[in-house]
DNA sequence: TTGCAAAGTGTCAGAAAGTGTCATATAATG
DNA sequence: CATTATATGACACTTTCTGACACTTTGCAA
């Protein structure tokens, strides 16, 4: 169970340094995929095969399920940390997520699975959520 | 397992780079076939078995499963790796998956195979799976 | 047959990208 | 406050990519 939200920066090679906190879970390999509203999720290797089993077994000769699996295969990553417990991230997930080169990241814990922001947009989406919040009480009260 | 997405360019004789991630599990050799969509399938020749006797179990009765099968059989090519990782593309393939000479090409983890798009048709088809994956997970969510 | 052109294959070197390690700075903990 | 752990930048090292070029093979035609 992954929870908090944490700081960092990509390093001018494209990694990104894990919260400590989280690593211990990762140590056996994880896989990093592309998450709703341009995040990218880092998944356990258990979590993975679960979620990549469903998708395996779908008729490969309907177009959806032929979407899906590519969506999902192309846009993971097999990886692992590193000694320094940061984590490498592929050209196109850094342009998928909108992080560039020593930009401002921000990881947050997300209950099964680490979620990877560009800061910019996770301020944009927090607050977002924050007005949704606020007009849903006004409703309320 | 492949994951992942690679921009290459079809050098000047027709040849295209394999990720190193991919290498290691078509070392024994592999097999080029027309995939659907106008993409092309890099199988591994354990999973080359499997798929080709699927295939020929299937009814010479059925008008598409007689196309399925001419479309695979006669569009597969045994190959394997030169000492660079790289894999040659005959003309046949070439002209099916609409990718010439020098073209920027997208080689695609896919799960069980690898596939191998110009990178112009990738775009359009990744576009519309991305699509298809959203919707799925915002149903789920 | 012989020569020529087209296509395919092998090898190499420079450039780019990725990886590992270390030292310092910063933060967390008792 | 002292000690430990964590984060970050710097740098060296390794791997991979790419383009170039030469060699081999094939098919065709003189």
């Amino acid at each position: 169970m992954f929870l908090g939200e944490f700081r960092h920066t990509m390093d001018s090679k494209g990694r990104v340094v894990i919260p400590s906190k989280f690593r211990k879970e990762l140590q056996q390999g994880c896989v990093v995929t592309k998450g709703l509203d341009n995040c990218l999720q880092i998944l356990t290797k258990k979590n993975w095969i679960e979620e990549s089993e469903k998708m395996a077994s779908l008729p490969p000769t309907e177009k959806t399920s032929r979407q899906l699996r590519r969506a999902l295969f192309s846009g993971a990553i097999d990886s692992k940390l590193d000694t320094a417990g940061r984590i490498q991230i592929p050209e196109n997930l850094r342009q998928y997520s909108d992080i560039n080169i020593n930009d401002d990241v921000t990881v947050t814990g997300s209950g099964p699975v680490i979620e990877i922001w560009s800061t910019k947009v996770w301020k944009k989406i927090q607050n977002d959520a924050d007005k949704a919040f606020a007009n849903i009480n006004e409703v309320k009260g």
